[in-house]
RNA sequence: GCCGCCAUAGCUCAGAUGGUAGAGCAAUUCACUCGUAAUGAAUAGGUCCACGGUUCAAUUCCGUGUGGCGGCUCCA
């Protein structure tokens, strides 16, 4: 048969024969610079066996696809060992995931530090003893009979398409039920670390067993896993919870409650900004400004299907005491309460849980025809939730928060120029921030599920207008059937933490279902009532999650117009700190938040303070500078700028501000 | 919510097989008046997360609760 080698020669080889047979023959060295091949497509280690034709693509080990092939491996190396010492262990699932492994398993006891210090001297063992791993094609009774009473193994055998090609590998004396593929022998990759141990539901689910989950990570090369480790390392001091600590930017208080953040002055100046900057963005774009109440009545949330299909995740709500006392008095338990409450035959407060039925409200509070469209009605709207307690936590994942919230009221022929709007502003936003490290999903609606509302020739157009107005973005996205809501389709913007987490940040999505439950309507051309379209969309997706980020993603050294303290003014000795004083009182006026620091501390500690707090700038004034009416500037890079006069450092400074500029 | 780990000064952390505790930084005061990332000294600072239990005695051991961290799950 004849063999396609696209990084080399053409092999015409006689006969069947695995990848390994084949390509040794031709070169014993070939085996040590690459790991695995990709044949037709498809991944396949060097244990696959050809019986025709067929391009091979060798898989370099510095390939990305590389890491993701022995780090698999990798973590049937961390299970061999686990039943080394822990026998009575069962395994449960073993991937590969972004910049590591894991693998799960049912253990009478959790494993302990001590544990994995141990299950990592194995896993080293192992590697020395280098146990080739070999790949078994097994028919299903084969299989079954492998497996023998491994319960988890069995579930996914079950779940596995009668067609399916079952294979096995074993290294050693492991054996597991695995796709494949993996590299030649467990003494191939040597360079690894278990991280973390983790309590993980089988199969995700809550209603089954948790299993201990073990972490790791490797690479092919010792600096390469050094790297990554102190990639972590530094990491962890970016943080948004620490550096909100430090800069003083938030905090949150277990006496006020899990999930509610405190915005301290430093952070509330970043917020501030920040919605200055978008309500500038939104008055260009025709938007108006509305306040509303944080709480509405539950009839307007039986209206708007908020309640109670979503009661799970809202706080409760409240209901008037002189009622209560006389339900109480009348004998009504608890369950009846809640039962009346979900029956309508009791009304009470709700905290809301979003914003749209109080704009609703506004919007239908007068006649609307088709030449007010579209209507577009924006707040900064603080919401509640109640999110599960284990889930909570800095100002990324949090029980109340304030959207940078707006909906949109159009005809159904606007939607697309409106999402495209929508787009821009998003576009704007990242773009001035310089975040460009995101992806956009369309979240499109399930073809084979009935549970979306509207007619399915508007979701067709709507989801045409989303990808349209996504791919005008130009930036890559993906489309995700099925992650639509169930009242539309949307666009999702999701971005990265430090620690590799993701986060959906902005969102914009096309609603039908509101206007129907709200019986919203507009008067047409045609002098008819027609139902207007809704878009909700919050480019920050919220302020808490989005400052949250944005702390992250500047390690807390905010470029000017943001930060909170944008200049320090550093008088050298006693006698310049007059002059300090008015060099302050100049940058105040100017409207440039400034702080004099005139402490009797040594310049150098007074400058190292100004640098941890990452102050922008730093004017020094000595001698020198006051005989001239000067100021030398200090930049947090430790750069030094040239000696200028206030007026014109005010004036830099007052342009970077106006620049949007990072200093 | 579930599994594991954790909770000591404003912050970062040390500590005792059970006899109520310490460091550095920050704070305050004093001296120093300094030219681009930590001047020196002194002082003050604690319900050792909360509530129960065991014990002559609990910050330490046990239980429960609250909160934090790492995951799982959910996110209109």
């Amino acid at each position: 048969m004849l063999i396609k080698v696209p990084q080399g020669q053409d092999i015409e080889y006689a006969g069947e024969g695995t990848l390994k047979e084949i390509f040794v023959e031709l070169d014993k060295g070939l085996l040590k610079k690459y790991i695995a091949a990709r044949a037709e497509g498809e991944h396949v280690d060097f244990h696959t066996r050809l019986r025709s034709d067929a391009e091979v693509e060798l898989i370099p080990w510095d390939a990305e696809e590389a890491a993701w092939i022995y780090r698999h491996s990798m973590s049937h190396v961390l299970a061999q060992a686990v039943v080394r010492l822990f026998p009575e262990a069962q395994l449960a699932i073993g991937p590969a995931i972004e910049d590591g492994f894991y693998y799960d398993f049912d253990v009478e006891e959790p494993f302990t530090p001590e544990d994995l210090k141990n299950i990592e001297k194995e896993m080293k063992r192992v590697i020395k003893q280098n146990h080739k791993f070999e790949r078994v094609e097994v028919s299903r009774e084969q299989a079954l009979e492998k497996i023998g009473d491994a319960t988890y193994k069995n579930e996914l055998l079950a779940d596995l398409a009668e067609d399916q090609t079952l294979s096995f590998y074993q290294d050693g004396e492991f054996v597991d039920l695995c796709r494949g593929p993996h590299m030649l022998g467990t003494g191939q990759v040597k360079h690894f670390k278990l991280l973390s141990v983790a309590g993980a539901y089988w199969r995700g689910d809550e209603s089954r067993k948790m299993l201990q989950r073990i972490y790791g990570t490797a690479f092919a090369t010792r600096e390469a896993l050094d790297q990554h480790i102190a990639m972590l390392e530094e990491a962890k001091k970016r943080d948004h919870r620490l550096l909100g600590k430090q800069l003083e930017l938030f905090h949150i208080d277990e006496e006020v409650g899990q999930g509610l953040v405190l915005w301290m002055p430093n952070g509330a100046v970043v917020r501030t900004e920040l919605q200055n900057f978008i309500s500038a963005e939104l008055r260009r774009q025709g938007y108006k400004q509305v306040y509303t109440p944080h709480i509405g009545k539950l009839d307007l949330y039986r209206t708007s299907g908020h309640f109670p299909y979503y009661q799970d995740g809202q706080y409760p709500p409240f209901i008037e005491k002189d009622h209560l006392r006389k339900l109480a008095d009348e004998g009504c338990s608890c369950g009846d309460l809640a039962s009346q409450m979900e029956a309508g035959d009791i009304d009470g407060y709700l905290l809301k849980p979003m914003n749209c039925p109080h704009h609703i409200k506004i919007f239908a509070s007068k006649a609307h025809s088709y030449r007010d469209l579209p209507v577009r009605l924006a707040e900064f709207g603080t919401v509640y939730r109640w999110e599960q307690s284990g889930e909570i936590g800095g100002m990324t994942r949090v029980r109340g928060f304030t959207q940078d919230d707006a909906h949109l009221f159009c005809m159904e022929e606007q939607v697309a120029e409106e999402l495209l709007q929508c787009l821009e502003l998003v576009k704007i936003i990242f773009g001035t921030l310089g975040m460009a490290d995101y992806r956009v999903r369309v979240g499109l609606r399930d073809p084979d599920s009935s549970k979306y509302v509207g007619e399915p020739a508007k979701w067709d157009r709507a989801e045409e207008a989303c990808r349209q107005a996504a791919e005008s973005l130009g930036v890559p996205f993906s489309e995700e059937p099925g992650e639509a809501a169930f009242y539309g389709p949307k666009i999702d913007f999701v971005v990265k933490d430090v620690v590799g987490r993701e986060w959906q940040l902005g969102t914009v999505q096309v609603d039908y279902n509101l206007p129907e439950r709200f019986g919203l309507e507009y008067a047409g051309a045609d002098g008819q009532m027609h139902r207007p379209v809704m878009i909700h969309r919050a480019p920050f997706g919220s302020m808490e999650r989005f400052v949250g980020v944005l702390i992250e993603h500047f390690a807390g050294a905010f470029p000017v117009w943001l930060a909170p303290v944008q200049a320090v003014v550093l008088p050298i000795a006693e006698r310049h700190a007059e002059f300090g004083a008015e060099v302050r009182k100049e940058l105040l006026a100017a409207g440039i938040r400034v702080e004099l620091d005139a402490a009797s501390e040594t310049l150098n500690k007074r400058i190292r303070q100004a640098q941890m707090k990452k102050v922008p700038y730093m004017l020094i004034a000595g001698d020198r500078e006051v005989e001239e009416g000067q100021v030398s500037i200090r930049l947090r890079s430790g750069e030094n700028l040239d000696a200028l006069s206030v007026a014109d450092a005010v004036a830099m400074m007052t342009e970077k501000v106006a620049q949007k500029a990072e200093v």
